[in-house]
DNA sequence: TTGTATGCGTTATCAT
DNA sequence: ATGATAACGCATACAA
């Protein structure tokens, strides 16, 4: 590996005018940034991150914390974020993670240790007084996940609404009977708090009582969305209508469904969440909330960039609208 | 930020100290240690990663490049990747190169600059001549893209298998109309090559010569797949069944052959590749290819990290074992 | 068993 | 306009 130095001998001048030319300062001839320049070339020199880092430089490379990048979820937006990353000059580094506290402090470590410039969370794990010391370290930006009590950027989506628009949507279709699936606890705080309120909010204004025996906490996969409808079966009083936490529960649903001869939408109303590629390819197909994804990893990206180049960028949640698509399966 | 410096004065010992405490060297008396382990907690102190890299030491850190990390194969592939890496104490550091040659370029750089210690290409965008060169920088694996002329270790699937199997499954089925979808080109060498040779041996060897007409090139999104229907309904003389690349193009090709009112598997048969989640979501569900995904990435991580302890690892090459899960589509 | 001194590659400060 | 030098935080050769 050639360094600095090699560079300054052989292009015949000191490793400050190489540094200077490197970083495009002013104050050099001409003649000189061109010698520099064609040393840089012939020895394929490439300066040493690590040693730029450590000298207290910018690293151009931020971190963003996702849970499980096999989520579709997460992987579309950290593409997103990544696109106006690389655009704009910045390095991205994708960390999982897997909902682990101690992973997840670790890679909080890295901006302490100057490794990364910034970082964005999609989801968190431990508390916030445990996260906000690490703020002093550099800029953190919070996108999807967010708690009330932070004093960072925070871009998001409209939850609540997104559960309150399902939901209404299914008791416009005549449904009465309600079910719930969530990714957490139903409970007023912690993830998705929002969608919870946004499910009883609707519900209530319709006069009706949410059931507790429809609801169903912590879902997440495929297999999930199958045992949620053998338990519906068993049940004596059954939910015409399930609004999930995900596609991907949903169709879930959907395989059992089938394999149990229920008809959808007419037996079992699902609706699902995210508007996932596979939403369309599902028979029938998923009706389900739409979530601008690029949008939040762009707007993320941008707002973490101006905080990088400000530091007194104002603390602003921005939140983004989400949508209902109505397909086939309500 | 606390420097090794901090910890040394606050425990009234050297800097040499602190440091063999954290690298758990001998020769420190268990007094000595507890006092730096108390001040290094007190002080919340986390070593510098930059200056321990800039000083030589290994990075404990790899990277993966990837094309893209929203196509499913890649995010579970780099999810078994990183799996085994945490286990063993690296971290990973994920590039999407986005099958452009400069991206590719530069992170193959931070071997050289000694960002990470070691790196693993999932696919493969320059010339091996312009790769080679960064092997001096560290060791370089290859995971499921390859090529024939490199002196590094391989980890891949036996795609020829992959194709061969599911195009004779078809034969079988009784078809003799066999059409193809490939990501890369129909060619001799590059993207897919391998499964290209499957699908020609297997009808050569029930003799039947492969219609031009029916190969379609380049094809990777459900979009794809829909056009790929379409196509076939425009023409007089039609294929009765087709091996795709992806699952997502069988998808795409569902949706769309729905939509037109072709029966699945009746008036065309599909057989996907990959066993995606959403292979069994499909209605009917998806014949396709099984890849031992998980595997590849464990054997791939164990391997590098072989490489990273012994220099002296064996340049060899792994070829895993593909599958046919026969389901409703064909 | 512990400490001192040096250098890794870079950039900023201060001369010239 | 250019160069010498210190400093970033760490690990090691060498000394004690």
């Amino acid at each position: 590996m050639p360094t600095i130095y090699d560079v300054a001998k052989l292009s015949g001048l000191s490793k400050t005018t190489v540094s200077r030319v490197i970083n495009n300062h002013s104050y050099v001839s001409e003649e000189k940034k061109n010698l520099v320049l064609k040393a840089m070339k012939e020895l394929n020199y490439t300066p040493n991150p690590s040693a730029r880092k450590l000298r207290g430089q910018v690293t151009t490379t931020i971190g963003v914390i996702v849970p499980r990048i096999v989520n579709p979820f997460f992987s579309y937006l950290v593409d997103s974020i990544e696109q106006v990353a690389y655009k704009n000059g910045y390095h991205v580094l994708i960390f999982q993670s897997n909902e682990d506290k101690e992973k997840e402090l670790v890679f909080l470590n890295l901006l302490k240790t100057k490794q990364v410039d910034g970082i964005i969370m999609t989801s968190i794990e431990n508390d916030w007084s445990i996260i906000e010391p690490f703020t002093e370290s550099g800029p953190i930006l919070l996108c999807n996940e967010y708690v009330n009590n932070a004093n960072v950027p925070i871009v998001r989506l409209d939850q609540y609404k997104g559960a309150y628009i399902g939901v209404k949507h299914l008791l416009e279709k005549g449904h009465r009977k309600i079910g719930y699936c969530t990714g957490g606890l139903f409970a007023e705080e912690g993830k998705d708090k929002d969608r919870n309120q946004g499910y009883q909010k609707a519900l209530q204004e319709a006069g009706i009582e949410p059931d507790p025996k429809w609801i169903f906490v912590n879902q997440h996969s495929i297999e999930d969305g199958k045992q949620v409808v053998k338990k519906i079966l068993s049940m004596e009083d059954r939910p015409t209508a399930i609004f999930t936490g995900s596609d991907e529960i949903a169709g879930g649903m959907m395989i059992e469904a089938k394999e149990c001869g229920l008809k959808i939408p007419n037996d079992l109303a699902i609706i699902g969440f995210d508007d996932q590629p596979l939403a369309q390819m599902l028979d029938p197909k998923l009706t389900t909330i739409r979530q601008p994804i690029d949008q939040m990893g762009i707007k993320a990206m941008e707002t973490l960039i101006d905080m990088l180049n400000d530091s007194e960028v104002k603390v602003e949640t921005f939140e983004l609208p989400i949508e209902l698509v109505v397909r086939s399966s309500t």
